[in-house]
DNA sequence: GTGTCAATATTGACACTGTCAATATAACAC
DNA sequence: GTGTTATATTGACAGTGTCAATATTGACAC
């Protein structure tokens, strides 16, 4: 397979890697301009291609957005693997933290893509994006339960516990998005301590 | 003021109170077929009013997302405010975990109308919409500093408590609406169940 | 190579949307 | 009443998603 550049791609009639192109603009127009300015015309423009040219890729606008949602979540859990992996942190409780944070920070700088992977999408209307939301989910869970295998974590289903941290780690992510915690969080660097005192609280507790 | 039905509001030409009818039947279509599917066209026809008459009262389209949206945190804020005047459990951190329940059983309740609140609207656009999510963030911190006076809870900062608490709901709420924890929650008093169950664990830690 | 076919892209059309400008109607102050 | 203001209507426009019909290309059989 040779090997083009995106100009190259774009000035063939038959474009060769449409479908990729079109995840790899859309999500930059999405970064761009958030969701509601994300066009199949103008994408397909930006495409240097009709604007009826997406059709042969994906059935609808939809289904563009369910595809990159799909890549979002993917993109997800590399950075969640690449922080478990990360040797800063020999302890693994110091290791779900840190990957709790590359979570957060991973949706901080991608606002209107995580939006999208949490947005008013049918999520049963796309197999694939269910399969690969669940692997993400799955790969938590396969934290949670190391972290009970050897001792750290309490006893509880596994799938309680990582619905917790995750639900934690979420609701933290779409609230800063959001921007609803108000005058609080100035930096990412704030971000992602916060991330790591509510993490903290979650393991030690919250009562007195 | 008399009072008119609403098919009486609607059959007259100066409509009365058109911007409170355009939020209720808003809302309604809303929850009716999500987001997605609510024009400002529609709206109008099914006040019986001419498709321009709405911006009488709202800028643009999403001016009114942002006022629906406003009243969501409005009946949201109600709906803990009634679990917290609940007098069925006398222990406070009982109540406590009756509030988390009733915001998450209120997410459910309007999916589309919570994901409106928590959607990409830029939430500083909206002065009004700002004020009263806050208010709404203001009284889960009262709680929160009520209950760190009588030593329930741990004397941390109060806004990190009560944002630990706000994003295990929301991200709980999020996660259930977008359908993203599987063959799990099947009912509501499943979601319900779940909710005690996070909370409960956020309350008394993680760690073995 | 040549011919055929399927994949891919284009053109043109349509209904629908949000929004603007100009106009009409009603309510109200004086 | 008269005039002013708030409210609603009509008509227009560009932009959108999507459909149907058509054109172009690349691949593969022969």
């Amino acid at each position: 397979m040779t090997t083009l550049t995106l100009d190259e791609k774009i000035s063939k009639y038959h474009h060769g890697d449409l479908r990729n192109t079109l995840l790899a603009l859309g999500t930059e127009m999405l970064s761009e301009a958030g969701v509601a300015a994300l066009s199949l015309r103008k994408l397909a423009q930006r495409a240097g291609v009709s604007h009826n040219a997406p059709y042969q890729h994906f059935p609808d606008k939809e289904s563009l957005l369910a595809a990159i949602a799909e890549q979002g979540f993917r993109l997800l859990g590399e950075a969640m693997d690449s922080a478990q992996a990360n040797p800063t942190y020999p302890d693994p409780i110091e290791r779900l933290i840190a990957t709790g944070q590359s979570y957060v920070t991973f949706a901080l700088n991608h606002p209107a893509h995580y939006q999208v992977m949490f947005g008013p999408l049918n999520n049963d209307a796309y197999p694939d994006l269910k399969a690969t939301s669940h692997d993400t989910l799955a790969k938590l869970i396969n934290i949670v339960a190391a972290l009970q295998a050897s001792g750290h974590l309490r006893p509880t289903p596994p799938l309680d516990l990582a619905a917790t941290i995750w639900s934690c780690m979420h609701g933290l992510s779409a609230i800063l998005i959001a921007n609803k915690l108000p005058d609080y969080i100035r930096t990412q660097r704030d971000a992602a301590a916060l991330s790591a005192t509510m993490l903290r609280h979650l393991l030690t507790g919250l009562l007195a």
